[in-house]
RNA sequence: GUGGGCGUAGCUCAGUUGGUUAGAGCAUUAGACUGUGGCUCUAAGGUCGCGGGUUCGAAUCCUGUCGCUCACCCCA
């Protein structure tokens, strides 16, 4: 008999799971706001050759990576991705940059890649990323370093990493391009055979090789920074200056390079060693011409994407290492069970569910019609509070018995009074 | 797209050179306790991923296939 499962490369968050990603979602949400980063929401997909434009079209992503349909005969649309095309796709469409040049927006969301899943790495991912559009100051860079750091603070999530480079403008990343290709090209036959064909594609790439042959040769490569240009160079600076200042320790790595083309000046990565091979958990930096390639003025922008999937994992990795911090798995119990004996005492039991519902007290109630041990097992493994009992007795002369069960001791009360009882001694869930 | 590893109960895994009714722990459900949780004990549950082959006999060996997984290219 054939059996459906998820298609290969998505996975279902099961409710046991759910407690981190909730967890993640909220203290995402809440220090993005706290920074003044406002929520967008865009479509899951695309017109093509929105991604074509910004992403670039000799990038492996646009080459073989993205889940492409036809919509009608003369019109192709795309499964995002990634999420800042698309956020500035929204931008430039409602011309937001005429009632407010600078802009802060995040998004939390899904993203698809079609390749070969592995690690932290699938083909339907969820990241949730921040873009700071129309200003060029190398504080917000910062800024930007500074929120995903302190998300991942406040997370519980320890022994991660900032690596932080810049790879030029346009003004001077050619330059060093060519410069660069033509010392490695004299060492052609040292480079291992992958390298020897990003020559051509991507140089920048072959700086980070894990290969120890080419690694040897990298090593005495000129520096990206060498040949900087002054503006470049001072941002960088600046940069650098104000993630001491606020106290963000980072790691300046030269061969950290970035895969989609838009990116220049600053680029930063955060990694988490317990991750595998890959092990980033958010990468980001500055477009400063991404807007004007698809069609918008010229204004710079900076942003990150943290991937959803990869930062739980390391904090999964992080408190298996760590017992004491307890996950929580299933989030919050009811508050309330409500065992009822005997069917003719059920409806009095879904009533009252109800009653206390209204008042936004946490309740449940058993829906299979078992033994009243049965009930109260299932009371018990849910952690609640209270037990509430109907049976025929208490049917009888209009009661309910209250258990607490902490301490096992039983109440009776008149059926009118229990609301009244409850509100007394417990707050109830804001809506 | 390329290469490695792994598929046995809901989960984590044992399973001897191929040998009778395939095991454990946890979880679930029921019962012991017929109106009361946690502890204890008992019981229930498997087409050994799927197909083919070798053999008197296959979870075990061979082969094909599907799935998962890790790594590579690339990337969050």
């Amino acid at each position: 008999m054939f059996s459906f499962k998820a298609p290969r490369g998505t996975e279902d968050i099961l409710p046991a799971k759910w407690a981190l990603w909730r967890k993640l979602e909220e203290v995402g949400r809440q220090e993005f706001e706290l920074c003044g980063f406002y929520e967008i929401r865009t479509p899951v997909f695309e017109d093509t050759r929105l991604f074509i434009r910004s992403l670039g079209e000799a990038t492996d992503i646009v080459e073989k990576e993205m889940y492409t349909f036809a919509d009608s005969e003369d019109s192709s649309i795309t499964l995002r991705p990634e999420s800042t095309a698309p956020v500035m796709r929204a931008y430039l469409e409602y011309e937001l940059y005429k009632t407010k040049k600078f802009q802060k927006f995040y998004y939390i969301g899904p993203q698809f890649r079609k390749e070969r899943p592995q690690a932290g790495r699938l083909r339907q991912f969820h990241q949730m990323g921040l873009e700071a559009v129309g200003a060029s100051d190398p504080l917000l860079d910062v800024e930007t370093v500074s929120v995903a750091t302190r998300i991942f603070d406040r997370i519980g999530l320890k022994g991660y990493k900032v690596k932080i480079n810049s790879i030029g403008c346009e003004e001077c990343r050619p330059v060093f391009r060519s410069i660069l290709k033509e010392k490695l090209c004299e060492q052609e036959k040292g480079l291992c055979e992958l390298c020897q064909s990003r020559l051509n594609r991507n140089v920048f790439r072959i700086l980070d090789c894990k290969n120890e042959k080419c690694k040897t040769i990298s090593y005495h490569m000129p520096s990206i920074h060498d040949y900087l240009c002054e503006g470049c160079q001072s941002h960088a600076k600046a940069v650098r200056e104000a993630l001491l200042d606020i106290g963000i320790p980072y790691i300046a790595d030269a061969h950290l390079v970035r895969g989609l083309d838009y990116y220049t000046k600053t680029v930063y990565e955060i990694t988490h060693s317990s991750l595998g091979a890959r092990d980033a958990i958010c990468a980001g930096g500055r477009y400063d011409n991404l807007i004007s390639d698809i069609g918008g003025p010229s204004i710079g922008s900076v942003g990150f994407a943290i991937g959803m999937e990869a930062t739980i994992l390391a904090l999964e990795n992080v408190m298996e290492r760590n017992k004491s911090v307890s996950p929580e798995v299933y989030g919050p119990s009811p508050l309330i069970y409500i065992v009822s004996i005997g069917e003719e005492t059920r409806k009095q039991c879904f009533y009252l569910l109800n009653l206390l519902r209204k008042a936004n007290l946490s309740a449940d109630f058993d829906y299979e019609g078992r033994s009243p041990k049965a009930q109260m097992r299932t009371a018990n493994k849910l952690g609640v509070k209270y037990v509430i009992v109907i049976g025929p007795d208490e049917l009888a002369c209009g009661d309910v018995k209250i258990k607490v069960m902490e301490t096992s001791e039983e109440i009776s009360l008149k059926q009118n009074e229990v609301l009244r009882w409850f509100l007394n001694r417990e707050l109830p869930l804001k809506c």
